[in-house]
DNA sequence: CACGGCTCTCGACAAAAGTCAAACCGAGCG
DNA sequence: CGCTCGGTTTGACTTTTGTCGAGAGCCGTG
């Protein structure tokens, strides 16, 4: 019996345990093997998703400003992470209740889009596994050249795995050279393919870039300082899925843009469920201009920027009556 | 701060336990109570269903019968319990297994038509508990008049109290003593849109009844030994939601089947899905008719019967041949 | 205002679960 | 044939968790 033990026993000891609420010698008796091996069986159950256990994220949007946030901005759903005193890890805390806020809405045979960054490689590495089937988890935008922590394919394959879902890659940079080449290339029917397919998604992932030195694209090396500034002086306010929009959440008019391999704005706005997730309150503007646009329809953010949100919605309001 | 700890404390801790991982007395820190508190908080928020701990059923339905057994019945889903070494105890090992199937297959702002039997409660009273939002359990038939363990409205009831959902309950009794007084019953508004809200159900949950002296519709005293023996030779096969069917799944054409208040064969057959379990070996006749009738898309069974179903249908498929 | 009744809370103990190094076992290989 | 290697399994140990009865704060009531 030292032959795949695997997911069978796994199975049963998970069944035993959770579903039946044995003990873990019991479970042992009945398996015939040592309390030992039934806790690290139970450990993989755990762990590959054969067992869920998620916590109800209701708490954060029984919040009152969560409710206010989702009417002022229209928006399906705002979770909102508390940054006070019960609170671990402030930085991590967005990105677990991200987490969890992903894995309530992904359902069995859903097409998810995946976009990159600090961001959606946090939430990826912390999101417990699941035991989907049917799910399909798509790369929204091209790859890196260079090598970076947390690359648009990392981000889709640690997502897949952990859902036990099918990866759909991306194999294009995410910026080329000249418009040309980025043009014949979307032309490409493996490209044009992927890219169509976007649109059939019914749940987007995705957070918003800043648009100064600090911003991913230019660490990763897709933009320079200087160019970066350029844009932002003709308009540049965040960055979605490697495109720069502008303050109402358009697509920026620009070489770069065009240059750029990833999911249209356009097809990003057909997905039903699109799950934006803010981190940092350095955010703020970006996450603006993406609600300007329009772009997501779920939205996970800290406390703070989410009352400085609702004060920005309240002014405008006021402003305009 | 002896004043209502409750939902609010419960939820950070189950959060902070649950999705976080930090240990209880971690939590019991951060929340300033003591560990064994927290301990308390956590058993709460497993039973009110604020955490969730699901077992995959996909071993279940991994099993070369159950696909089989798909293929041959054309159901969309079928799970079997296995009843040989492992089982702790097989009389409610189905149950068990149903309770988890039937969570997998409720989602959120769902419609469930729940009937009755020894079954369906059964499986109601080991369900673990869920956090279901805008969900609605609908009672499928009438009630018994004289008082028995396993009341329609009790099913219903503890169905609804296990998601925190809405029950609705049929305030008629299941079967009256003449046909006109059941259809004068049925012609009043209340019970009129009960009965015409059940096809708007996307959900069904329920069990097949014998037509022999064990019957659950004569051990609630809606039909006597005789009568049951009078109807049987005029060819009930089962019975369904308290009405009888033949052997091909239809409506018995008899008195009683005029006199009863439940839900049409033909709004049942008009829920997406319908959850039906089989506990007992004995139900296999009645088994058949349901399924000739199609008056099921999952099935729930166990491993013996599975078999059976699997022979005969080859058995069939052979004759026909 | 003293009295149960109520619920929440805590400390201490017992039970259960997690962990780790060592043993084991078959497979492949020199 | 005897070796190592990767994996599983185990017993023994430690840590974590569940539970119980007692105590403390908070009512409404007599």
């Amino acid at each position: 019996m030292a032959i795949r033990p695997a997911e069978q026993l796994i199975h049963k000891a998970a069944w035993l345990y959770y579903a039946h609420g044995l003990r873990q010698d019991e479970v042992a008796n009945q398996l015939k093997i040592s309390r030992a091996s039934v806790a690290m069986y139970l450990r993989k159950a755990r762990e590959t998703g054969i067992v869920n256990i998620s916590t109800s994220t209701q708490l954060f949007t029984d919040d009152v400003l969560a409710r206010r946030l989702e009417d002022a901005l229209k928006l399906d759903a705002v979770w909102i992470a508390p940054e006070n005193a019960y609170v671990v890890d402030p930085s991590t805390d967005i990105a677990v209740l991200a987490a969890s806020v992903f894995l309530e809405l992904v359902k069995k045979g859903d097409r998810i889009g995946v976009a990159w960054g600090r961001t959606v490689y946090t939430i990826a590495d912390i999101m417990s596994f699941a035991d989907l089937q049917d799910v399909t988890v798509v790369q929204l935008c091209g790859n890196l050249g260079a090598p970076y922590s947390y690359r648009p394919d990392q981000c889709t394959m640690e997502i897949a795995r952990r859902l036990n879902a099918k990866g759909l890659n991306f194999y294009a940079p995410l910026v080329l050279s000249t418009e040309e080449l980025a043009r014949a290339l979307r032309a490409e029917p493996v490209i044009r393919e992927q890219l169509a397919g976007i649109s059939d998604c019914n749940l987007a992932l995705f957070s918003v870039g800043t648009v100064d030195a600090d911003s991913h694209v230019v660490k990763c090396g897709a933009l320079t300082v200087s160019e970066m500034e350029v844009l932002r002086n003709a308009g540049a306010a965040g960055v979605i899925a490697g495109q720069i929009i502008d303050a109402a959440g358009e697509a920026l008019d620009c070489s770069y843009n065009r240059r750029v391999i990833s999911a249209e704005l356009g097809s990003l706005g057909a997905i039903e469920k699109r799950l934006m997730v803010v981190q940092e309150d350095s955010k703020f503007e970006p996450l603006l201009a993406a609600l300007a646009g329009g772009l997501c329809t779920h939205l996970v953010v800290g406390a703070r920027v989410a009352q400085r949100l609702l004060d920005h919605a309240g002014a405008v309001t006021k402003k305009a009556s």
